[in-house]
Order: structure tokens, then C-alpha cells, then sequence
DNA sequence: TGGAAAATATTGAATATTCAACGATTCCGG
DNA sequence: CCGGAATCGTTGAATATTCAATATTTTCCA
């Protein structure tokens, strides 16, 4: 007896995850490639734009980074006067993190991009396929931790 | 006047996506650990699962890899006898991938970890909202090309 | 309080990915 | 049918990410 063939990868959730992640970064790079920074950066950036001083282990988690990978990307940053780097006097094992003036001044451009980009989505998507989608998401990732 | 904050990160839709697709990808992941084989891997061997030859281009696209990262890939496939090239007869640009006895036994492995994964997420996300949100996916993925 | 254990961030080596350039083959207009 | 343009896959160099190990500081408990 022949095994039935088993389920395309297109049906499976991790795949049309993977695929439509990709995609929408693709797009999203797209649009940030005239200021040349990577759609990471702009997480950060955005992150750090309460003003607040941000410990890289709480960076680390928000941008879905692991450490070693935002130490390296801080780093240029840094070189490219974007954020700076802060030691917390209250727990010396810290190192706070903050957004430069040039580096606020790069979050609104992004910010606005990224904005076009939310709007052209949702008009050949639709509003409502949009907002479902995201609550699906939203609900998703509060179930899987 | 104060500017308004702007959206935070986390109602992005292109955030939510990363993130979901992370977090999926990571406990697909963990149930591969055993057999030492990363997600692209399993995505690779599951297209040539059909028997049929998959040109390398084909397989790219199919498995969101792009070409010099796929054949990257594929050599280590290769080393551990996993699949095995053939130059196409008809289009000899063209080399065919197809899958060993060893790659197929290792497919059905992974193809019952994933299914069992995919199991244990219907399970706490519910029937329903995972076939929504899969059928949100596909129609986003559709609109987005 | 002393010191082992945990938490935080960084580093260096190993690995993987990407970009641009290349070689081989096929396509197609004249 | 010839030759330039396009397609397909690979390669090498540059870049980025990851893993394991490290240094520093703090926590905690015996």
C-alpha cells in the first residue's frame, strides 16, 4: 500500500508565518533603503525613543535579538552616532542605552515610512483583514510563552 | 506643543509577524534538535519529498532561501547524504535535486515532529483561530506579490 | 559577613549569509 | 545561423550571526 503523501509545506502555520514575515520585510526594507539602515534598527530606535534608558537584555528581548547579535549592531550605532551607551550607577552590570539627537531625528523619518508602508498594506488588504490578523498574532504569540 | 508618541513597535504588523514567526520557529526548532537539522533543511527535503527533480532556482523560491545561501545549504546536504545533484539533460544550466533513501527516512521523522508541533499549537490556540489566522496569512501573502 | 551562584554584557572563534562577479548554457532577434 | 542578451547556478570576499567562554557586578544564604 502506497503512503499517502504527507502535507505540503505551503499548509503548514510556520511556513505561511515565514513566508508572509518575509515578504512584509522585504517590503519594509524596501522603503528604509534610502536612509540605509536595516529594519532592526529601527526597532531599536524606536524602542529607545521614550527617552528612557534601556538596559541591552531588555533591547535584546524587545528587537528579538539575541545579545551577542545587538552588542555588534549597538556597536555601529554607535560608530554611526545614532545611540549612545550609559553605565547604570544603580546596578554597575548595565549598561543603559540611549537615542542620539540625529538618532531621534532617523526614528521619525523611519517612523513615517513605516507608516506608508502600514497604510499600503492595509488598503489592498483591508482594514478589518488587518486588525484580525494582528489580534491573531498578538494572541498567538501570548499563547506560545 | 509636545509631539503625540508614536505607534509602539509592538502594534506593527511587521513586529507582530517577526515575532510570531520566532517564536514558532524557535519550538519547531527545539523538537528538531535531536535530529540535528535546521527548519530550511526540513522545508528542502519536504519539496523534494514528491520524487520529482526541484531545480535549484524552484527550490529557492519554494523554500525562502536565496540562491547562494540555498547552495550553501545544499552542499552540506550533500556531505551528509541527504540528497544529490543531477545536471538536467534538457536545460544542462539546470541541476536537479533529489532526495536519498536517507533524506526520505529523515523527512517522515521531521514531518511527524512538525505535525505533532502543529498538534500541540491547535491544541492551546484553538481549531478555529488557527485556521483563520492561516487563511489570513495565505490571503496577505496573495495580495503582497 | 564571606563567598558561591546568578545576572549582565562583551569578546573571539567558528559558522552562516549576503553581495557582486563569474562561467556555462540557452534564448532570440536579425 | 550568428552573436549579444538573458538565465542558471556557483564561487570568493565581505559581512553578520551564533556559540562558548570571559569579566564584572550583584544577590543571597549559610
Amino acid at each position: 500500500m502506497a503512503r499517502s503523501p504527507s502535507k505540503p509545506i505551503t499548509e503548514h502555520l510556520a511556513y505561511l508565518l515565514a513566508q508572509a514575515n518575509r515578504e512584509i520585510n522585504r517590503q519594509l526594507d524596501a522603503r528604509f533603503r534610502k536612509e540605509g539602515v536595516p529594519v532592526e534598527q529601527w526597532r531599536i530606535l524606536k524602542v529607545l525613543s521614550d527617552g528612557k534608558g534601556h538596559s541591552m537584555g531588555e533591547l535584546a528581548e524587545a528587537v528579538l535579538l539575541n545579545h551577542p547579535t545587538l552588542t555588534k549592531m549597538i556597536d555601529r550605532m554607535v560608530s554611526d552616532s545614532l545611540v549612545y551607551r550609559v553605565q547604570d550607577a544603580d546596578d554597575r552590570r548595565k549598561v543603559l542605552m540611549f537615542s542620539s539627537d540625529r538618532g531621534k531625528a532617523l526614528t521619525q523619518r523611519l517612523n513615517s515610512l513605516a507608516l506608508s508602508q502600514e497604510a499600503f498594506i492595509a488598503e489592498s488588504y483591508g482594514n478589518k483583514a488587518t486588525a484580525d490578523l494582528k489580534r491573531l498574532l498578538e494572541s498567538l504569540i501570548e499563547k506560545a510563552n
